[in-house]
DNA sequence: CTGACGCGTGAGAGCGCTCTCACAGACGTT
DNA sequence: AACGTCTGTGAGAGCGCTCTCACGCGTCAG
């Protein structure tokens, strides 16, 4: 490697040899690696080079033993989470939280429990203070993981809001997200609007249909009849459309609260023989590959997944530095893209583009 | 926590105290904790009591301290193959290399490089002895990491075949899956057989190519005209579809080495008026969820993705265990899952089941 | 001129574990 | 009876780092 002379003998350099080259002390060489203020610019500056010409890296097992702190976090995906999504949710928030515990100098430690033994494990396993805090990203049903840990003072951040309050989380704005799609649906003139909503068990689905409910009833618009169930899958959202058709075959438009689901549906609209927009405008959710590359391409709402899993990262990175206790929320701005499946122009231009938080 | 007494006053229990309480040295609950067979019964057995008493858990940091092994090992997901994959292939290599791990109590240090700066900060890192050694799920065209890592005497493992040979690697056998998926095509009677490959960067897109093209040859049937090469994507799949029937209306199967890229294609077989399987039948490869939902149901190659990632770990673990450097290779088999789409029954029979190793 | 007070630095004590070495006692061999 | 040999155990020396404490020095108020 350039730069990086080769230490004569055993494996890598630690302080003791830095500190004999720069000659002075192992404290003083670990307050320059640590960043402490307290050191003469000269001593500095012969730390720095003799840090240089051997290469030091700390070590990060003799660090964390005196520190007791291990510099590294667990994400936690459960079975059931991981196994959901078809669209690239999953890499996703894993490079933002990656990228955001990169910011700290963290290691990402992956857990991925199958099942309630799984599970135990996990919780011993940090309970046991082999990571610093808890990421985990579940987005089905009640899991008792974050709130058990949470309990034994442990620092857990959540992504996608928890069914239980009292948590940390960070999740994206599915409700509003909806309700733009929904609006957009008002706003080109469509009068019988219906909805695919996911599974009502994860907060996700119920958060979207709660926005579609809360848009059509704003605008004093009806919406018995019009909503379906399903279970986020191409088929689920095939068979749903063709069950919305069967019971309301005036109806002009639909928010589907995923794009795997939108493009079955779309698929029912058309075998029925109806166009898409022309006789149903529809709009997805997720602003996945899939939405640009559909037939006609996909009205959508884009969410920041990567920006989640940053801020999950940076919220733990501040529960952990300040053993602060206080649970937080973050709720990140969705944004609707507007495409053909929706009579907008043909391109993927952006709608509105409000992304603060 | 049930069974465990509580230790008075300061953090997590530690070899010494268990030592005290067991009345032996720590040297002995060491023995005991390591499995070490040479400890009388009656001291193991007042050790173990200790154990439970007090929960000890050994301190990681500490070990490593001394063994010289940090107890993790690093996956690395570069940014391309996390992007490619539509359908849940990421997180299943990532179950499976999780399994293998937790079976040798190892840690799963997840690194997701972007770029080549980044992918250089791994280097380093995995250089610094971090992790005892690299896991590299790695799809897309020649990437230097891992013969760098592997030059620098870091055991490294990689899944998928690497372009370049002499390095540890667990593939599944695209080559034979695609031999199994035209076979089948030609027992049902198909003679005009096309095929809509991967990137031919990628060896799994070269080595499918390649199978298709070794059972046309052996079964003396022409391929001229009947390739089309595509992306991995919905849409790439429809228009490479829409290129061969363009070019050769009379094809009457196609093996399509995407279920992603099937189902565009299929929609294309559609949209012409062609019935699926009447006119032209059709088989994918990933025997993904999407296959069983689609319309028909698709014939698709069937690939143990979680066990792929466990031999990873496995062949990972073994070499981090004897320091022996020799490369070794696993393939694993795949299988033909005939469903309505190349004329099967309707429902996911499975095909053949030769699936050793 | 003296004492108090900073500031930069070094000495040294561990953090919790593994591992080598020494040794006591039980056994077998000549 | 004297010797080797094994087996189970303990003592103790670190692994590489951080952090407390003490100390030497220069500066400034009294």
């Amino acid at each position: 490697m350039a730069g990086m002379a080769e230490r004569d003998g055993t494996g890598p350099a630690t302080l003791e040899q830095v500190a004999r080259l720069a000659n002075v002390s192992r404290a003083t060489v670990s307050r320059v690696v640590n960043g402490d203020p307290r050191v003469g610019s000269a001593a500095r500056a012969a730390v720095e080079e003799a840090i240089r010409e051997l290469g030091y890296v700390p070590n990060r097992a003799a660090r964390s033993l005196v520190t007791r702190r291990s510099g590294s976090v667990g994400v936690v995906i459960p079975e059931p989470t991981a196994h959901l999504f078809g669209d690239p949710f999953f890499p996703r928030v894993l490079r933002g939280i990656a990228d955001g515990l990169a910011e700290a100098d963290t290691q990402l430690v992956l857990l991925m429990p199958q099942g309630r033994t799984d599970e135990l494990r996990v919780e011993r396993y940090v309970g046991a203070g082999h990571v610093d805090g808890v990421l985990l990203v579940s987005l089905h049903g009640a899991d008792p993981l974050p709130h058990d840990l949470a309990a034994r003072g442990i620092p857990v951040v959540v992504g996608g809001r928890p069914p239980r309050p009292g948590i940390t989380f960070v999740d994206v704005d599915n409700r509003r997200g909806a309700a733009m799609a929904v609006e957009h649906l008002v706003a080109i003139g469509r009068r019988r609007i219906a909805t695919i909503a996911g599974p009502q068990d994860m907060p996700a689905g119920a958060d979207r249909l709660a926005g579609y409910h809360e848009t059509l009833g704003a605008a004093g618009m009806p919406s018995d009849g019009l909503v379906e169930i399903a279970d986020f899958s191409l088929d689920g959202g095939r068979s749903a459309m063709e069950r919305l058709l069967a019971r309301e075959p005036s109806l002009d438009g639909v928010f589907v609260a995923s794009d795997l689901m939108a493009i079955g549906a779309m698929a029912a609209i058309q075998a029925s023989g109806r166009d898409v927009p022309g006789d149903v405008a529809v709009v997805g959710f997720d602003d996945s590959p899939l939405a640009a590359g559909a037939h006609p391409p996909l009205s959508s709402v884009w969410q920041p997944i990567e920006e989640m899993g940053r801020e999950m990262a940076r919220l733990l990175t501040r529960a952990v530095a300040t053993r602060e206790q206080v649970p937080r929320s973050v709720i990140l701005a969705t944004e609707l893209v507007v495409r053909a499946s929706s009579g907008g122009h043909p391109a993927g231009s952006r709608g509105s583009t409000d992304r603060s938080s």
